[in-house]
DNA sequence: GACGATAATGCAACCGGTTGCAAAATCTTG
DNA sequence: CAAGATTTTGCAACCGGTTGCATTATCGTC
């Protein structure tokens, strides 16, 4: 049985009031009082329950962070900068991993069962209308890695995804690549499409170029590997654009059982700049996604609308940059 | 403003004790007023808040996930069963991302103040007061990952390090490699010094042995990769038993990258069986943690310890298998 | 229909805090 | 030192639920 207010106050003599004004800052105390009751309380070890304390502030410090991108690489990333930006504002994350059996709507209730403080739903995936269900319970909501809108609904923080693929599509030109392919993640997801848009815009205005495309089911190195590996039946393109790093390695070692090189005999860009993208055994170009932007700067949109909730949705968009490493010939 | 007990009560003419009787099972309501209430409270959308109720039943539901390990692949499988299980039994995991910054005590303090119902420590490189310290809290505890103890004074599920170290060494003998080494994870860390123990006894009774050893300083890729290039200085062993799967992806690409070949030049065996471990550009053969049965028997101990607070503290251990893949030579 | 047994209900206190308000204490100032 | 201004304090109500207990309603049985 934890020590309470009460205890506290009884043992330094005072009201509960003043124990309970001691420990909430702005409030008014005299020295004196604040003295002996901070001397009850290392005595006791008192914790203020923060749970009982937000029944009537209404504020507990929770912040639902929701994601279904638990298998890949670049979301233990994700989730080390949101969990650590979260604790410095002395926020709580309380996680939710969004499967495919669980029904969206119920982690809408569930969260504001915990009356969490906000929610940040952390998907390229996820449809938009997914956030904007916690918007209409009154919730604050942010769409972390969502789809730009130039009238969101819900507040966005992410990439500018037609720009994105504009830029693969410029590097490829650049580096002289005159047969290019677009080789996207799920079809139907967001960043897909948008990504898709940008580089067939650049390549198809490119004269004398030819553009092919093709979907892996999946961002994840399996499905990566079984497109590419199906690609190669046929005369391949002479470099691909992939919708994730992920899935670019699975594609790089489609090629290399193959026993094709890379970049000699075929061009791979990946898209993220994960961790993984760096090692040395696997030296992809890829196009960096600014995490710890995209992060901090939908942790500062939550934690505004605390005091604002009626803010109006904005999109923010982080520009990506081309990471150079090993994996299409140098600029020509 | 949230729809409140009171609302529902009112719209549907009853108590207040009525309304929240209907919502708690095992409750004595009769049908009609239970139909009243159910009514009244899908009309308004009523949401039982679980943080009050918390306040008088004791139980939040909530549980604390502490961790540290947010660079290693392998944990984002953990976070995902994690997650998932804690998610299927109703209960709501807050993640807690244990930095070199923050203070230990404080993480005890901060997960008091909200009350969680327990608490999982998920990390093999933690020492093992760091998980008592909640014990001593009065909070019901389970180390994940943690380090085998006779005599635990706080539940304990995960590996037998010392077995799997004598695994690796018996299935580098198996296949002939004379001349081997252990090449772990950071010295200080419990595991390393548990599988070194394992693999240096079966090394050391096998004739015509010999067995040296080296240390990563982290497990992670570029800690393996470096300490690789460093030995590749010099003649190296046969085959290498490296700490972590990661470690050993590096090792792999310091081998590469001095023009030598696995198997046949140098054998690696892994430890973990991550994900990753089975692409095909990886193919690590490597003993496989069974991190599923590990989360499954951490959770099922520390709800037991919600009836059972003072359930005498036990050490689960889970065996470890051989997962043959590529980078070592075949049996003899 | 009367009776006791059983089930359903509401009252009121409580969980661990916060906070408006009025009373008490302290400080200024002339 | 008195009077007014300001600060500190405790009371009591409240946040959104739960629950023991006494009261009332319902049921089964004769």
């Amino acid at each position: 049985m934890p020590v309470t207010l009460k205890d506290v106050a009884a043992r330094a003599g005072v009201s509960r009031s003043a124990v309970s004004r001691t420990f909430t800052k702005g409030a008014s105390v005299s020295d004196k009082t604040r003295r002996k009751v901070e001397k009850a309380a290392t005595e006791l070890g008192y914790r203020p329950n923060a749970l009982a304390s937000s029944l009537t502030t209404g504020r507990t410090k929770l912040i639902g962070l929701i994601s279904n991108n638990f298998h890949n690489p670049l979301f233990l990333e994700v989730f080390d900068l949101f969990t650590r930006s979260l604790q410095d504002r002395g926020l709580r994350p309380l996680l939710v991993n969004l499967t495919d059996e669980t029904e969206p709507e119920d982690s809408v209730s569930l969260l504001r069962q915990y009356s969490v403080d906000g929610v940040i739903v952390a998907s390229s995936t996820l449809p938009p209308g997914f956030a904007r269900a916690f918007r209409d319970a009154g919730v604050p909501v942010v769409h972390s890695f969502g789809r730009f809108a130039s009238a969101p609904k819900v507040h966005v923080v992410g990439i500018d995804n037609v720009e994105c693929g504009r830029l693969a599509a410029r590097a490829l030109l650049d580096r002289g690549y005159r047969r290019i392919a677009f080789l996207g993640g799920p079809r139907q997801a967001t960043s897909t499409i948008d990504r898709r848009r940008g580089f067939m815009e650049v390549a198809e205005t490119a004269k004398g170029v030819t553009v092919t495309e093709s979907y892996a089911t999946a961002y994840s190195f399996d499905a990566g590997r079984a497109e590419m590996l199906a690609l190669l039946n046929h005369p391949p393109a002479e470099a691909y654009f992939c919708g994730d790093d992920v899935l670019s390695i699975g594609v790089l070692s489609a090629i290399e059982t193959r026993g094709l090189r890379v970049p000699e005999d075929i061009g791979v860009i990946g898209l993220n700049d994960m961790e993984m993208a760096g090692w040395a055994n696997i030296n992809l170009t890829t196009i960096r996604q600014p995490i710890r932007q995209i992060i901090d700067s939908s942790i500062e949109l939550v934690v505004a609308m605390l005091d604002e909730p009626d803010r109006y949705p904005e999109a923010r968009l982080y520009a990506c940059e081309l990471i150079e490493r090993g994996t299409l010939r140098p600029r020509a």
